[in-house]
DNA sequence: TCCATATTTCGATATTTTTCGAACTTTGGC
DNA sequence: GCCAAAGTTCGAAAAATATCGAAATATGGA
């Protein structure tokens, strides 16, 4: 399984984070990331096919938002909290914020 | 001449927010407005043709990024920097910073 | 080795956006 | 009233995304 590209965290595009974020889904998975740690994909999909939820998870991963490592016949997805704050401050917290409306 | 729609403050959607700011146009008109104030629709179309142009503006505005008044037969687009930044803190400050790379 | 689980990849279709020309609207000036 | 300037709207075509089933891959057991 070849390990899909991942930015590195000077190499995070702001209108990718953009793209990335205007999807519903892929904005709750990042809040969910983000508030319960790791998770997996199944763990965050809603009643979607796997096929569209990898695809997500994919955008997700290739906006530079996610790292996904193994664990097992598993893969955990983690929130790059650090390298999005250094590269964007403020655009987390503002995702994170009161997610009311 | 009816006007676009303009979601009150409280009523812009962050998911709308990040689609109008996923497009390197559109992130360029915002930035320049928040650093230059207000401008006419032709004062910052590139090259493109006014219906492009005008839609872009369009979706600035529907999403809740700029404020449109009529001064003429001119129509200047302004940020909506405070309901902006009363509405998600700290958004407008990271698109705003170091532009670089 | 054979299996089940957990994804990813492929391919095709559906949906959404973008792009742009042409026609239309509004406003100010002559 | 007529004209030019500045945008908007309409409609169609191109491009980008999303969706989802089926087949392929990878990993940890039994």
């Amino acid at each position: 399984m070849r390990h899909a590209r991942l930015p590195a965290s000077d190499e995070i595009a702001l209108e990718d984070v953009f793209h990335a974020l205007s999807d519903p889904f892929r904005l709750e998975v990042v809040r969910r990331l983000a508030t319960e740690g790791e998770a997996s994909c199944q763990a965050l999909e809603g009643d979607r096919p796997k096929s569209s939820v990898s695809h997500h998870f994919r955008v997700l991963r290739e906006a530079g938002l996610i790292r996904t490592r193994n664990e097992g016949a598993t893969r955990m997805n983690a929130l790059r909290h650090e390298d999005i704050n250094r590269r964007f401050p403020g655009l987390l917290s503002c995702v994170l914020a009161k997610q009311e409306d």
